[in-house]
DNA sequence: CGTATTTATATCATATATGATATAAATACG
DNA sequence: CGTATTTATATCATATATGATATAAATACG
């Protein structure tokens, strides 16, 4: 199976091998799913290079674990968490945007 | 008092004219109040010019009302429901991309 | 003007995202 | 290899966003 479409249906809280489809999903819920998964990967590799889950927890508030599942597309965090955590980062809204505009 | 500040204050849940002040208000929270205002707004324009607040309510599964609120920049209303309102007015990611990209 | 449609406001019960905590697993690094 | 640091996973109580409902206010429109 594709990388892509795993990682849809894992950020949807399945298991890869359930004969569970995701055909059911709209174009808007699939471009929705691919928004959040381009905005984890972006934050993943743009905290590691400035700091450690640790530190970018402490600096919004959040926890450590939090983080963790922001950057793995856990289907339970929000947009919301993901743009404020890319924010403490350093990420511009151009770069968040450009993000999101790269996605579909 | 200048627009853009009295609409960060009103989203915030604060009457104009309290001496709550905004300035506690870190830039990163600011650019996040001011990404959610531009999707509203944004929102706004694009779904009056093709259907009602109730008929875009009906096809996300949500309600007329909270589509009141997220037109209207109220704070309880998340990034999450205002794109996927925005997708259902057939909103693009690049335009979605571009009003982020066009903040701060 | 008067009626119909649309939008805004208020209230409420509930689902869900949240941070906190503990701890296992992985990685760095001497 | 062995220890320290970092990240991932699991559980939980709680804050908050949610849709539903009722209804007021605004707007369209004949």
């Amino acid at each position: 199976m594709e990388q892509i479409k795993k990682e849809l249906l894992e950020s949807r809280g399945w298991k890869v091998g359930t004969v569970s489809d995701f055909l059911d999903l709209t174009p808007e819920e699939i471009i929705f799913v691919e928004i959040k998964l381009a905005l984890s990967r972006n934050l993943k590799s743009e905290r590691q290079k400035a700091m450690t889950q640790r530190e970018l927890a402490t600096k919004i508030g959040s926890s450590q674990p939090r983080i963790a599942k922001a950057e793995n597309g856990d289907p339970s965090v929000s947009i919301e968490l993901l743009i404020r955590a890319m924010l403490a980062t350093g990420a511009t809204p151009q770069a968040i945007g450009q993000i999101i505009a790269g996605v579909g």
